[in-house]
RNA sequence: CGGGAAGUAGCGCAGCUUGGUUAGCGCGCCUGGUUUGGGACCAGGAGGCCGGGGGUUCGAAUCCCCCCUUCCCGACCA
């Protein structure tokens, strides 16, 4: 059988875009950098959506929507944020057929729209904390896009909230840290990550401190899977968020943001694809299970039909495939798209009472009665999914090297990560390892958890290139 | 935005060096039939202003100039 897709091993970034097409989850939009998200690409992403909302709510946020356009001089009024975003805006000059006598900017992000009408809503300190999060899309012209991880405009989620403390809004945001994004990625997308801080050099423009959670790739590069922010009170004197405390004096806010987008479903991609293509967490798949008749029989179509149903009643996300193509052809279909698990039903089996189950992250076939695929299934998933996390942890683990010099943790960086005492970096270091394109991903404590400040005593990195 | 590679049918490519009738091949697609237990087979068919715009020429996919797009390596970044 002629393989459907590019090696990993022989090309991996042509890997990246056979997956990408051949699993049909989009397309190059025509207008540079612009992308197309096919159905089976929105499927998944909605299915991110939907579990990261559900903790983003469980926080205790709300979500609203605010504008694609904003003033320009909406941007200009925070220093560092204007000058961090100012190479990458899409500005509107003209409309109405007339030029506009303050140009508008495409939002690349929404602190300063949120800013000015939390500065509204926020009187009291009654009102804090104030909770907000959107879904939206965003837009930032990048120089060099790639589908899904990093086009000029993509679809995120981004969260802005007003406290009336350094230590609430800290707290809150390292809330969302742990309990939205990490465990959304623990636990649905089965990614261990490298939490951590970002050293000054690689903080979002405009925030006192940047927290990231860092994926690390089959190739061994680092993704970025989701960031938050401690805004200070920049914004706050910015846009004028202010609120009368209990003493009755004015205060200024303390603000946070943090973000999620469709780069997500490329993490996915190039951490759990393998040259078959993409392999799909259960928890996450918009079809868990695929009922697969290995020919259009009657009698065959109709166990098909009689699995999906038991699976569906199960709690299963199962789709059937009827025919249409030769059997071959199907079976390679679902597994360029990652279903978990296919259930092949054919006339010989079935003669015997059986069906055949086959794990897609194995290929571990199974016979089982048809009659018990909807009790073993969801076992299975479970067992598929924590499997999944676990190969994730010990490849990430073998991949990351404890080094004591840069020029250690630029040799290690060339096929992982690296880790040293952040001591031995400095921006001095970070200037050298940027010779070789490589960054510092994320700062933490020696035992593996968040710094609260990058002043802390005692740090260490974790270097590598990075998407 | 710098360096490199490339744009010819939906996809992958040949043709270009040395300009010359109706621009080919494989896969895919359509029709009919046989098939379907790991990318099926036979027969017939549709589909191209050769990325765009300018030139040179009797004549341009082919030579020259400009632009656009895609991919890779950087810089920028979710």
């Amino acid at each position: 059988m002629a393989s459907a897709l590019t090696p990993q091993a022989e090309d991996f970034p042509r890997w990246y875009q056979d997956v990408v097409a051949k699993a049909e989850m989009a397309d190059n939009g025509p207008v540079r950098g612009t992308m197309v998200i096919r159905p089976y690409g929105y499927a998944i992403w909605e299915r991110m959506q939907a579990e990261i909302d559900v903790r983003i709510k469980e926080a205790g946020a709300e979500n609203a929507y605010f504008p694609l356009f904003i003033p320009e001089s909406y941007l200009a009024r925070e220093a560092q944020h204007v000058e961090g975003f100012s190479p990458e805006l899409a500005v509107v000059t003209h409309a109405g057929g007339e030029a506009l006598a303050e140009p508008v900017v495409v939002r690349p992000t929404s602190e300063t729209v949120f800013g000015e009408f939390m500065a509204k809503w926020i009187q009291s300190y009654r009102d804090l904390p104030l909770l907000l999060n959107q879904w939206a899309n965003v837009v930032r012209w990048e120089l060099r896009p790639r589908l899904f991880l990093r086009s000029s405009e993509f679809l995120w989620q981004e969260g802005h909230t007003a406290h009336d403390s350094y230590e609430d809004a800290s707290a809150y945001v390292n809330g969302i840290h742990t309990n939205v994004y990490n465990d959304f990625l623990e636990k649905v997308l089965a990614m261990p990550t490298y939490l951590g801080i970002k050293p000054p050099s690689e903080r979002f423009a405009g925030a006192i401190n940047t927290m990231t959670c860092e994926g690390m790739m089959q190739d061994g590069k680092a993704l970025q899977m989701a960031t938050s922010h401690e805004l200070g009170q920049n914004f706050a004197k910015a846009f004028d968020i202010k609120f009368q405390n209990k003493e009755g004096q004015s205060a200024l806010c303390w603000t946070t943001s943090w973000g999620s987008s469709t780069r997500l479903v490329g993490g996915l991609i190039m951490a759990h694809g393998d040259d078959n293509g993409l392999i799909v967490p259960p928890h996450l798949a918009p079809t868990q299970v695929v009922v697969i008749a290995v020919r259009e029989d009657d009698e065959v179509i109709a166990a098909c039909n009689k699995i999906a149903a038991g699976l569906k009643s199960a709690g299963v996300r199962v789709r059937i495939d009827n025919g249409g193509a030769s059997f071959g052809r199907r079976v390679t279909d679902w597994e360029i798209k990652g279903v978990p698990i296919r259930v092949e039903v054919g006339p010989r089996d079935l003669a015997e009472g059986v069906v055949a189950l086959v794990r897609r992250d194995t290929s571990e076939k199974v016979s089982i009665s048809p009659d018990a695929v909807a009790t073993s299934v969801p076992g299975i998933l479970e067992q598929m999914q924590s499997q999944m996390y676990e190969a994730q942890l010990a490849r990430r683990n073998a991949n990351t090297h404890d080094v004591k010099s840069i020029d250690e943790a630029m040799q290690a960086a060339q096929t992982g990560f690296a880790r040293l005492d952040w001591d031995l970096v400095g921006s001095a270091g970070e200037a050298r390892l940027k010779t070789d394109a490589i960054t510092v991903r994320c700062l933490q404590r020696r035992d593996g958890s968040m710094p609260v400040t990058d002043t802390e005593k005692d740090l260490i990195c974790i270097v590598a290139k990075s998407y």
